[in-house]
DNA sequence: TTCCTGTTTG
DNA sequence: CAAACAGGAA
C-alpha cells in the first residue's frame, strides 16, 4: 500500500524516511511524532512503528496497549492515544483511507490545524501551506520584519506557496527553520535564504521578529509556581495549615494558599490531616 | 485562555 | 536545574 513516489529527497532536505513517501498513513504517523520530539529521535520509532503497524487498519485493531507499547521512547503516550484513536476513526468512518478534507482530516483525535495541512502537503501533494512556530519564525524575519498573529502568519503562507510546488516549499521553510532560522541565535550566516532576509538584510534589528512576543505565561506569581511551591514542600514533609501560605510564597494570601490546597487534594495528590496538615496522599 | 508533558537549554 | 518549548484539547 505504501508508495514510494519521489524515494529520493532533494538534496537540500535531510533524507527522512517519511520525506521518502506519500503514504498518508505514514505522514500522518510521522507528523504526530514529530509535534513532540525532534526529527533526529524519531527516526526509528517511526520506521518500527511503521512496521509493526503498516496501515490504519492494523492499528485499529490492535489494543491501545500495542500501540503504546510501539510509543516506547517517545514519551506524551496521550498522543499515541490519539493516534489510535485517529486510526479507528479512519476506518470507520472514511473506509480505512486517511481523508484529504481539513475538515475531516481536523475532526480526527490528535489531529489539528497544523498536523491537517501536513497531511494534505505532504501526502496528497496540495498547495497549501504548513504552519508551525518554525515556518511561522521564518516568515516574521524573512518576509515581514515583524511578528505575525496566527491568522496573518497563515493568510500569508497560503498565499506564498508556489503553484504545483507545495510539498518542496512546506520542507524547505520547514527545514530552515529548523536548521538555520531558528528561535535562539539564528544562524543567520549559513542560511540560504541569505541577504533575502528582510531582518538580516536591516542588519538584525531589535526587536527580533522571530522570537514570540508572548510569553508562554506569566510563571512569576501565577498558580503554577506556588502549586509547584507546595508540591516541594510537600516531598519534604507534611506542611501543617498555618505554613500553606508561606510554602506557596504567598505568606499574605491564606485563601489563595488554601484553593491550592484544595486543588492538589482534588487531584489525588495530597490529603489533609485531622488538623488540617497537608502531606502526599 | 489555560493545561498537558518529556525533552532541551540557558 | 528552572524554564521554555509545542501542538492539541478542554
Amino acid at each position: 500500500m505504501r508508495r514510494a513516489v519521489g524515494a529520493v529527497a532533494p538534496a537540500s532536505l535531510r533524507p527522512l524516511p517519511w520525506r521518502a513517501t506519500r503514504d498518508p498513513w505514514a505522514v500522518l504517523v510521522s507528523e504526530v511524532m514529530l509535534q513532540q520530539t525532534q526529527a533526529r529521535r524519531v527516526v526509528a520509532p517511526f520506521v518500527a512503528f511503521m512496521a509493526r503497524f503498516p496501515t490504519p487498519a492494523r492499528c485499529a485493531e490492535a489494543p491501545l496497549a500495542e500501540v503504546v507499547l510501539a510509543w516506547a521512547g517517545l514519551g506524551y503516550n496521550r498522543r499515541a492515544a490519539h493516534l489510535h484513536g485517529a486510526a479507528r476513526s479512519i476506518v470507520a468512518d472514511h473506509g480505512g483511507v486517511v481523508p484529504d478534507r481539513l475538515d475531516d482530516l481536523e475532526a480526527l483525535p490528535g489531529v489539528g490545524s497544523y498536523t491537517a495541512r501536513a497531511v494534505l502537503a505532504f501526502a496528497y501533494e496540495r498547495d497549501v501551506a504548513v504552519v508551525d512556530v518554525n515556518v511561522a519564525r521564518v516568515l516574521a524575519r524573512a518576509v515581514v520584519g515583524a511578528p505575525l498573529g496566527t491568522v496573518a502568519v497563515q493568510t500569508l503562507a497560503d498565499a506564498l506557496v508556489p503553484d504545483g510546488r507545495g510539498w518542496r516549499w512546506n520542507q524547505t521553510l520547514m527545514e530552515i527553520g529548523a536548521t538555520s532560522c531558528t528561535g535562539r541565535a539564528p544562524r543567520c550566516a549559513d542560511c540560504p535564504l541569505g541577504r533575502c532576509c528582510a531582518w538580516a538584510g536591516a542588519g538584525r534589528p531589535e526587536p527580533d521578529p522571530g522570537r514570540p512576543g508572548r510569553r508562554q505565561s506569566p510563571f512569576e506569581g501565577s498558580d503554577r509556581q506556588g502549586r509547584g511551591r507546595l508540591v516541594s514542600a510537600l516531598r519534604r514533609g507534611p506542611v501543617p495549615a498555618a505554613a500553606l501560605a508561606a510554602a506557596c510564597g504567598w505568606p499574605q494570601d491564606g485563601p489563595r494558599a488554601e484553593r491550592m490546597a484544595c486543588a492538589l487534594v482534588a487531584d489525588g495528590l495530597a490529603r489533609r490531616g485531622r488538623t488540617g496538615t497537608l502531606r502526599l496522599a
